[in-house]
DNA sequence: TTGACATGCAAGTGGCTGCTTGCCTAAGCT
DNA sequence: AGCTTAGGCAAGCAGCCACTTGCATGTCAA
């Protein structure tokens, strides 16, 4: 699952995770001013939504579209192996 | 630290983290051979110095040089905050 | 000291990647 | 229907990154 450490590789896709993470359910343009606001990032709207498309790739976000919006939730689950993948070797 | 990220989001490095969690103290020698045999990596040795650097500076390895031999240890402890940023939020 | 071995340094190159630009589709409102 | 709003698609561009290539440094053994 390399997809998933290239997609916490960008600061701007670990800005996005870290809004979904305060507030789920969130449309493109909320996620975008949000990134502008709290992270003082100028992103174009087609840049975040590349970039939310990577997350989903990566199965760190989940979206949903409903009506004209598209709403994004966060997937912390690829996150977990991370941590254990490369565990101190216990001694047999 | 962007740095440890981008260290992650390369298959090669990983591979020589794998190698380093089974065994400590390898020189690049060892690693690289290590990564032919257990991974069907061919990298040159070259690169290998280079992915070690990028490790390094990440902080996911250490260096000790003795004598003509530089020896390469793990450290896991920058991965420890990588689940742990994206926690559910809690509500109050 | 001489040669072999382990590693370091630096410039050059191809491919990937993040971003832009421009146009398009579709849903809701009046 | 007509207009606005939310989002999608695709081509092009510039910077980065992994890798190579060639040479240099330093250490051990004979």
């Amino acid at each position: 699952m390399g997809d998933v450490f290239k997609a916490l590789a960008d600061e701007t896709r670990r800005a996005i995770l870290d809004e979904l993470a305060e507030r789920d359910d969130q449309t493109l343009f909320e996620i975008c001013s949000r990134l502008a606001m709290n992270h003082g990032l100028g992103s174009t709207r087609q840049a975040v939504s590349q970039h939310l498309d990577v997350l989903e790739e990566a199965g760190l976000i989940h979206s949903e579209r409903r009506g004209r919006y598209k709403f994004h939730t966060l997937d912390t689950s690829p996150l977990a192996q991370i941590a254990e993948r490369w565990h101190p070797k216990d001694s047999p």
